[in-house]
DNA sequence: AGGCGTTATATCTTTATGGAAATAACGAAA
DNA sequence: TTTCGTTATTTCCATAAAGATATAACGCCT
């Protein structure tokens, strides 16, 4: 059963952010995965954090917090040498991409097929 | 397949909460759901407030909010009177709290089953 | 008219969040 | 040893969000 009739608005619709916790504190999330795309891309945070928009020193805490939480360190960060350093994305934290990639398709696909319900 | 095997802390889980929206403003959520049905036991905001430990202002914006964005109101406010004045959930707005309240079952489920693959 | 308990609303303070900017550390290469 | 561009980290400031407080409006009842 429909609800938009009682609604002003007719553009009605849901959104919901997908999260990976751990114990409280947040882990994954859509920013995480196109901060780590833009640095797949980039080798740079500092440029990543540019292309999105996002101050470095946000960039740099969501990875920290990211690192610490896993066992083996999803990111590594190198300082200094003839490019003045750079970041790259480990093994690890491909598959977590991955595996947040797939989850989050099949969250949007259900919020799909609920959002045409409102209408 | 499983990622659980790259972190320290083993209880990972899924969150996200959903809210319906309308034209960007948020409509209703899990916190109006709770307040709506707070003041349909008690029958104030003041109390339903107390109850939830959120302050009356903030109790207050959410129901102005919602009542602005639909046609007919979902609450109805009355000052004054022998009891002092009171608050009433409207027909349409029980309406909404059952949609929602279905709605957030079925995401919950969602939820419940990812969380499983998770570890 | 006065008391009562609730809603209505403004104002002020506190807190949280995030950005800006400044500075240091780093290590390869010239 | 100097230069260079990146990462690392602190400090300060601005804005926003939330809370506390105060006061008024309201209408039934005694």
């Amino acid at each position: 059963m429909s609800i938009s009739h009682l609604f002003k608005n007719p553009n009605l619709n849901l959104k919901a952010t997908l999260r990976i916790f751990g114990e409280e504190i947040p882990f994954f999330g859509p920013g995480r995965l196109q901060l780590l795309k833009q640095i797949e891309s980039t080798g740079s945070i500092s440029q990543a954090a540019k292309n999105m928009g996002m101050s470095y020193k946000k960039a740099w805490k969501m990875i920290s917090s990211m690192n610490e939480q896993a066992i083996k360190p999803l990111v590594l960060m190198q300082t200094g040498g003839s490019s003045g350093g750079g970041t790259v994305v480990t093994v690890e934290g491909h598959e977590i991409m991955q595996y947040y990639q797939a989850l989050h398709e099949r969250f949007e696909a259900f919020l799909e097929i609920e959002s045409k319900n409102l209408t």
